[in-house]
DNA sequence: CTACATGCAAAAGATTTGCTTTGCG
DNA sequence: CGCAAAGCAAATCTTTTGCATGTAG
């Protein structure tokens, strides 16, 4: 489990105590929270955070490449995770909105020889996979 | 390149004088419009059609599986194109938002695979490669 | 006549920004 | 003191909605 407050440290990244919170906070959830799930945990840290810190913290973070910005569903609103240096993709199970993380070096591998095969080299990417559960 | 407006007199959907233009619009369109576009031209079509009625057709053909809206890149605007029987996913070229479509079968059955292998079942899927151009 | 579509403007929701104040070196 | 960070509220941007009007069958 990566913590974003060490990465800060090992990369010379100065942090100030509300954004020392914020990173903390990022780096404890394992659900991929939105700006306002982020907020009211660093409001109840310290309630003079405002929300227009948060916004500046994860714009900061994500500028840096140290946290990811997704918008599964294209429900018009940010949740975020700490990238770490591995990649992975998202299966979202829609019959209750949860994400499942998984990495596989095949689909790695196809979407890189298919921007190759394209002309082009793969910056970035993302991938997410709309599912169900399997019936028994 | 498959009309929008077929498919629906295919369909039994009934379209408005409205909705016709805008869902030839869309059509017409290789570029995955967005609304603003989509207004312009339909603006200039018949000046009496609003913006309003742009949100609210592509909305009726997004609920009807006609046409899927994407916001590559994260930019919190939707853009759009008809949706085929066939799938492909997107290549995006960063260094002028281009967007390239393609499809790979190896690819598609990757993705049915790992989510049966995580024990779903495969609904939708969204994959979007984020590149530049290969130097020479 | 009835039901649905539309225009317009206001509202809503997420995010950004301007400006002043704060806090730490 | 000097400068970046933060609070707050206003602004912005996209999208949705309420309501009165228009239109087709």
């Amino acid at each position: 489990m990566p913590n974003l407050v060490e990465i800060c440290l090992k990369k010379n990244i100065k942090l100030t105590n509300h954004r020392k919170i914020i990173a903390q906070i990022i780096s404890e959830s394992t659900d991929h929270p939105d700006v306002e799930e982020l907020y009211r945990k660093a409001y109840f840290m310290n309630p003079k955070i405002g929300i227009a810190t948060v916004y500046r913290a994860v714009k900061m973070f994500e500028d840096l490449g140290l946290i990811a910005r997704h918008d599964f569903l294209g429900k018009g609103k940010s949740r975020y995770e700490v990238l770490e240096d591995d990649h992975h993709d998202h299966l979202i199970d829609i019959t209750n909105n949860q994400v499942h993380e998984f990495f596989n070096a095949e689909l790695e591998n196809l979407k890189t020889k298919i921007a190759h095969e394209m002309g082009f080299e793969l910056i970035g990417h993302k991938l997410e996979l709309y599912c169900k559960p399997l019936k028994k």
